[in-house]
RNA sequence: GGGCGGUUAGCUCAGGGGGAGAGCGCUUCCUUGACGCGGAAGAGGUCAGAGGUUCAAAUCCUCUACCGCCCACCA
């Protein structure tokens, strides 16, 4: 028999490079949009072409192709449509950083050849990627792989900037932005992290420009006082009534600024007067805007202080030069207080961890997200889209509410070049083509606008224009709107949001599949991944897991199991640990040393005739329908875990700690055949129930057991009522009942027996007919001496210590004692019998007669053995 | 300053009104013809604390404490 050269491990790394190349050959994750199944689609969210996959993008991936895979198998046209993003600053930042290594600076070599030069990083670490993914398992369409700079993408780019443009939903503008010094430059407020530091708080003088008086203000940033052109009060206030209209004098350059009232002070908080730096805080900004204040910037891009300072403070950081503004002030006999540590929320660059400035850096380009968000809001208030868990869209809500004007303009390189092309006359030309001319005076000196978009106005079309949006195609009639989108918490707003209103504004409804323009009909949102404590993953932690690294050591499978095995939809901290993919292994080996034994005697997956079946058979197919209920309930509601926990307990805990140790027996037997037949079909069916999660181990098993083509393809188990069977339930659980008693016995026991007990007084009935079953599951045919009927014997060796057996057996007389006693108040509390369910009190009195009995038994059994 | 989540066995977590569960770790035993990446039997918990609702609370409500996260332009 061939089956018996089968190794007693299971080899992943053997089974991944079998059969992955071979799915893809056989073209199973293709899909076709002109097929009439039911369409099933996930379009990835596009991993950045930084560098290599992580942890996170493992889990996220796993929970995508289960989804997926099961499809497949339920007869969806499964699309799982795969791509890489450019990621904008990102890649900018790690490519600008490998070529200074080299000694070159990007402006040295020029936008042309910078740009080049990334592109060849894309081939490269791109290329990684989709590797990294395939030794994954992801079941992707890989003739549908996109990149967001890829030709079809950036059109779509351009068409969305455009019709947003003509719609004026895109205007251009000089405002304050988020400015990161060190990435030199804007971030939209998303990309902004608030971080609390630990800061001083200043309180310090402005004297009048005539007379004696000051005012007292303070700060935080002390040198931005350098850029003050005013000094605010609210209106209201009758402490500064008076000196509204004023001047006071700036102690270190000498100008003459006004006080002035503004409602957006707040006059309760320190001294009730505000230092106004319009260029440099957008509070300061608003009020400059309402009082005229003029605006003065003090900062390169650099954030070092620029020539507009007094000479001495020029070219200083921002952090030296607040020391040394604080230390002239203090020589003037100007600071008042000094707070600290005072702490407060700072801005920092989310790529970076810089220190975000406000600046103002030159006109830039907004998108107006007021008539965005209306719609946006009302998808996922009507359940077009749907959240899992469903308590982010609150704050989803509230973010949309708060949510305000989004700066694209990037002052990057690499990214799409705003379509945007200005001449000398002052006109703007905004066209999807290159333009030779302006469109509005002809004029051929037209010259494009330097900056690039925000990656994430790209992202944003991520769902149609995979699918070939503006076009009107096939895949967008046939995918979109896609049905799920999986994602980490934490790029809810980034992305999430903006998906969701650029589809409705920009997807025409005529496009769709469904005719609603939604992206997507449901948002799964998971975890983050967590070392084993609970801890962020970093390399200075050095608790890093490298998915690569598990594949590697422990198997694809055992990889995913681990991770599906912990992603339930309510936890947002997903901690693993090498441990849990350790035993993702062994569960894999676990099923592997099953299958080898169904094989070994010669198994096939065809269900014998009912009447043929043993009880335990019948037992057996219960269970596993148990399971496969379990299993299609949890994946319907994205409980993974749930999922992977009901697999583990049936496959192990079921089928082989009983299922196949009962049928040991039989297969011994006449009704060989029809034991491993059983064996064989429940096994290959859990199998294709698993496959969503270990794809390689099941398709390794499943072609040996040759029921078809490819498990990738076979037909997803769905629930069979009739296996359900509860006389043969409760008649196997019975005989574990029974099997565990036993062995409770028999553990401190010896082997070589001398002493007959027994055991068992009024046991079940037809427990005769189970004995030779007891005896193999007990591992103890040798040592019954007799059994007749409901009498089983033990032997035990004389001078054999019985002492820990009887403890053992004591202390569960008195937990069972305990337990009748509470039993058996609460049925005579009257306020029970008559208000608690009566199918509740029922199941109350019957354990309480099981109890009676397994305290008699238990009783009998200690005194047979003399305690 | 708003909001959300958590606190259950040594560790990491399920459970979500009527018998405290899993995996890992720990103890003892088992070279039984699938698997030692295995099998069997165990030890270990006033389910954070206080109050309330209920015949019945780990589970529902309120408060408190601690941990974590998200949002936020109060100098």
């Amino acid at each position: 028999m061939a089956e018996k050269d089968i190794p007693t491990q299971y080899d992943p790394a053997a089974a991944e490079k079998r059969w992955y190349p071979e799915w893809v050959k056989r073209g199973y994750f293709h899909a076709n949009a002109s097929s009439d199944r039911e369409p099933y689609c996930i379009v990835l969210p596009p991993p950045n072409i930084t560098g290599r996959l992580h942890i996170g993008h493992a889990l996220d991936h796993t929970i995508q192709d289960v989804l997926i895979r099961r499809a497949r198998m339920q007869g969806y046209e499964a699309l799982w449509l795969p791509g890489t993003d450019h990621a904008g600053i990102a890649t900018q930042v790690v490519v600008e950083r490998a070529l200074r290594e080299e000694g070159i600076e990007r402006r040295e070599m020029g936008r042309d050849a910078f740009v080049e030069r990334v592109w060849a990083w894309k081939e490269r670490y791109g290329g990684e990627i989709v590797e990294q993914m395939k030794a994954l398992g992801n079941s992707c369409d890989w003739d549908r792989l996109r990149f967001t700079m890829d030709e079809g993408l950036s059109y779509a780019v351009r068409v969305a900037f455009v019709r947003w443009y003509e719609q004026g939903l895109i205007y251009r503008g000089e405002r304050l932005v988020n400015w990161c010094p060190t990435d030199r430059t804007g971030l939209s407020d998303s990309e902004v992290e608030h971080e609390e530091v630990d800061g001083e708080l200043i309180t310090f003088r402005y004297p009048f420009a005539e007379g004696y008086d000051f005012i007292e203000v303070a700060t935080t940033r002390m040198e931005t006082m350098l850029g003050d052109t005013g000094v605010a009060v609210h209106p209201g206030d009758e402490r500064y009534e008076a000196w509204v209209g004023n001047r006071v004098r700036h102690p270190l350059d000498g100008r003459e600024i006004p006080i002035v009232a503004d409602a957006a002070v707040d006059r309760d908080f320190g001294t009730g007067a505000v230092k106004v730096t319009p260029a440099h805080d957008p509070n300061d900004w608003e009020i400059a805007e309402r009082t005229g204040l003029p605006r003065m910037n003090i900062f390169n891009a650099d954030a070092t202080l620029n020539d507009n300072v007094p000479e001495e403070f020029r070219g200083l950081d921002r952090y030296t030069a607040r020391e040394k503004v604080r230390d002239r002030l203090a020589e003037k006999g100007l600071i008042v207080k000094e707070q600290r540590p005072y702490r407060h929320a700072v801005g920092h660059c989310y790529r970076c961890k810089s220190e975000i400035e406000p600046w103002i850096a030159g006109m830039q380009w907004f998108v107006k997200v007021g008539p965005l968000k209306g719609p946006a809001k009302e998808a996922v208030a009507q359940g077009r889209t749907r959240f899992v868990p469903p308590r982010w869209e609150r704050p989803f809500d509230t973010w949309l509410d708060n949510l305000r004007d989004w700066n694209i303009s990037r002052q990057l390189w690499w990214g799409h070049r705003i379509p945007v092309w200005y001449c000398p006359n002052g006109h703007e030309t905004v066209a999807t083509e290159d333009p030779a001319k302006c469109a509005e005076c002809g004029s051929a000196e037209i010259e494009q606008d330097e900056d690039v978009l925000d990656t994430w106005f790209s992202s944003q079309l991520w769902p149609f224009s995979t699918l070939g949006w503006p076009e009107a195609t096939g895949d967008l009639k046939k995918f979109y709107p896609t049905t799920a989108l999986v994602t980490g918490y934490e790029i809810l707003y980034l992305w999430v949001a903006r998906m969701i209103m650029a589809g409705l504004s920009l997807v025409e409804k005529d496009r769709t599949r469904t005719g609603d323009h939604i992206p997507f009909e449901r948002v799964v949102i998971h975890g983050l991944v967590r070392d084993g404590h609970g801890r962020k993953m970093s390399k200075s932690l050095g608790n890093v897991i490298d998915p690569l690294d598990m594949i590697e050591k422990y198997g694809a499978d055992a990889l995913r199991f681990a991770l599906a095995r912990m992603a339930t939809p309510e936890q947002q901290n997903l901690p693993l640990s090498e441990a849990s993919i350790e035993a993702g292994r062994n569960f894999a080996n676990k099923i592997w040393n099953a299958a080898r034994f169904v094989l070994q005697a010669d198994g096939k997956p065809e269900l014998p005739e009912r009447s043929r079946l043993s009880v335990a058979e019948r037992w057996l197919l219960s269970r596993h329908h148990a399971c496969v209920t379990a299993v299609n309930s949890a994946l319907d509601a994205d409980d993974f875990a749930g999922a992977g926990q009901s697999l583990q307990r049936f496959l192990w805990s079921e089928f082989c700690d009983w299922g196949l140790e009962v049928e040991k027996r039989r297969l011994a037997g006449d009704a060989k055949q029809d034991a491993a037949n059983t064996l064989a079909w429940v096994l290959e069916r859990t199998l294709r129930l698993l496959h969503p999660v270990m794809p390689f181990v099941t398709e390794e098993i499943w072609q040996r057991m040759g029921p078809g083509e490819s498990i990738v393809v076979a037909e997803w188990p769905e629930p069979i009522p009739d296996l359900a069977d509860k006389e043969a339930e409760a008649e196997f659980a019975a005989v574990q009942g029974i099997v565990t008693e036993i062995r409770q016995l028999q553990a401190g026991i010896p082997r070589e027996l001398a002493k007959a007990v027994a055991l068992d007084e009024g046991m079940r009935e037809d427990s005769e007919k189970w004995l030779e079953d007891i005896r193999l599951l007990t591992g103890a045919a040798a040592s019954f001496e007799k059994l007749d009927g409901i009498r089983v014997a033990l032997r035990i060796p004389g001078g054999t210590d019985l002492a820990p057996v009887v403890d053992r057996l004591s202390k569960k007389l008195q937990d069972s004692e305990s337990k009748l006693e509470r039993k058996r108040k609460k049925l005579s509390n009257e306020g029970f019998t008559s208000k608690a369910a009566p199918e509740i009190v029922e199941k109350e009195r019957t354990e309480a007669g099981e109890l009676e009995e397994e305290i008699s038994r238990t009783a009998a059994q200690i005194r047979q053995l003399g305690g």
